[in-house]
DNA sequence: GCAAGCACTAAAGATAATCTTTAGCTTATT
DNA sequence: AATAAGCTAAAGATTATCTTTAGTGCTTGC
């Protein structure tokens, strides 16, 4: 008969060296109630009070004090295999993202993370805390096609249209709209190629119907960065999408030089993959949950921004 | 960050204790496949292999080795704070059960199960290994009339009919049905009193329509063990349920004096509680399975004891 | 050598432990 | 006295864990 409640003994152990189920439930990431039901378990299955709380405190009883000191001295032999299994080791997660999606979007929130994970680090693309390793990538992000039946999390879909900086913008509203255009100089991004549904200069020209002689002239970028540091250079306008720039579009330092309205939702999406084995460890599956929980706040950001203009044309979601 | 894996870190360390997966499960009451699978799942968690099955035993790989040392201290360390709470006690199960019921059938088969748990200690009716305490019954056996919607387990119903030494049998079988019984001595049985569907020997012998002067006149028992003492003795005929004497149908030492379509199921039933507290304690739960499996099996030999005689009339089940 | 037995592995489905959520209670703090 | 913080209780949801069944490899005995 070997002993049992060996989680209901860890939390005893720790909540008491703590001193509170509250921070108990942090180390454990698990609520204070949960903490309390493992203690209370144990102490109904041995019909006997192991902790008396006390003010403001958690003090052992009298039963249970003695067996306190061998309790600890578990718990620490236990750390010390942990510590020499690597078990509970600093966690590395390593992340290989799209630039732009990395530059604009995960970098600026990763601290977020980090602020509620010190211990974790992190190799984005083969920079940062961490070292970097060949074919240990946990995670990729990639924006291409949704493919059927597949495990990866869909994080959002663009929304493109044509960016300008705010100079030019003002520029161009002084000409009449069908001749906004001609004679004045465009980017062209190949980061949405591939996507079906968004438009290059030609295409969009024709669409709304705008004149514009030799539409497929201008300089190229592959990168949506160095575009939109063209953009802002003043250097022409650009097609791009809106889902990485939200907060240049709320401060202004980038502005949308025609109706929300002529734009177009991307078929393609941003999307992560996780590999399978890698979700076993608990901080790359928070990292996950994090992770699809701030592409849903992007996403309805993008939705809101799109939807006050034009209200009747929501794109799929999920 | 508090470390996870808890039992795979036990099933691990008796594992190697032990030598095989097999006898560690023994140890923890679960299968061989499931401590198989709880070291996997560390083993998948920190992507290393932590044991090798070597030939004829398993063996720590050297990843483990160095941590194997604390593994053991901190699981001895456990050992004493279960020592300590009492937490893996040799266990004591406290029995009430109808005398009858314990003599009969309880007592003859107990061994059976102490054999599978020997550290259990029992206390059947005040009496066994472990000392009487009041008000700490585990388990009560009765027999009376079923409760709707409780929790109790029904063991099983009886069957009553007239029973008799062999000899008497014997001397009986000379004379004619319904003559049968005119001036010989009855013993009445009052442990089926209270069933509603069981009868006295007047209702009987109307039901049978034999002839059979002052049939209420005879000797009183008040517990089946005496009765049977008596009609071993040659003193008389009673009627009793079949359920606790299959041993004593089956050797022959008392026979059925009448054909078996004569008797009649019971509407009480043997029945089983357990205090819900108990229930948590692993052996209790045990016994409990043990206890309603027995039960099954005199269950069914009875069923075929009776089917056997008149097949279209059954008992209800459950 | 070859079957037979034993021990472990793998995958699936079933079971049971465990956790979160929500609401309520008690004790300390302002 | 009001508020906040921390614990408890109960329910339902979620995971972890176990059993089952089938399959593989290794030892043992013939």
């Amino acid at each position: 008969m070997a002993l049992s409640h060996l989680k209901s003994l860890q939390a005893l152990e720790l909540a008491l060296r703590l001193g509170s189920l509250r921070a108990a439930g942090r180390m454990l990431w698990i609520t204070p109630a949960a903490v309390g039901q493992r203690i209370k378990a144990l102490e109904d299955y041995l019909g006997i009070d192991l902790v008396v709380r006390g003010r403001s405190g958690l003090r052992p009883t009298s039963e249970l004090s003695g067996a306190l000191e061998h309790l600890r001295a578990a718990f620490h032999e236990l750390d010390t295999v942990a510590t020499m299994l690597n078990l509970q080791r600093g966690e590395e997660i390593h992340v290989a993202a799209t630039s732009d999606f990395a530059d604009f979007w995960l970098k600026p929130r990763i601290g977020s993370f980090i602020a509620e994970h010190p211990h974790v680090l992190f190799c984005i693309n083969g920079e940062g805390d961490a070292p970097l390793r060949i074919g240990q990538v946990d995670c990729e992000i990639s924006f291409g096609p949704q493919r059927p039946n597949s495990r990866d999390d869909l994080l959002f879909r663009d929304f493109v249209l044509p960016i300008s900086s705010p100079e030019n913008t003002r520029r161009i509203s002084n000409v009449a709209l069908r001749e906004r255009l001609e004679g004045f100089p465009l980017l062209h991004l190949d980061f949405y190629k591939e996507d079906p549904s968004t438009p290059n200069w030609a295409a969009w020209i024709k669409a709304q119907r705008l004149r514009r002689t030799e539409p497929n002239r201008g300089i190229r970028f592959q990168r949506i960065k160095l575009a939109l540091e063209a953009v802002r250079a003043n250097a022409g306008l650009t097609i791009c999408g809106l889902a990485l720039l939200g907060p240049y579009i709320d401060d202004g330092t980038l502005s949308l030089p025609f109706a929300v309205s002529t734009g177009q939702w991307t078929h393609h999406a941003f999307q992560a993959h996780f590999r399978p084995d890698a979700l076993l460890r608990p901080q790359v599956k928070r990292f996950r949950e994090w992770l699809v929980a701030q592409a849903a706040v992007t996403r309805d950001w993008l939705l809101q921004r799109v939807q006050s203009a034009k209200p009747l044309q929501r794109p799929g979601r999920r």
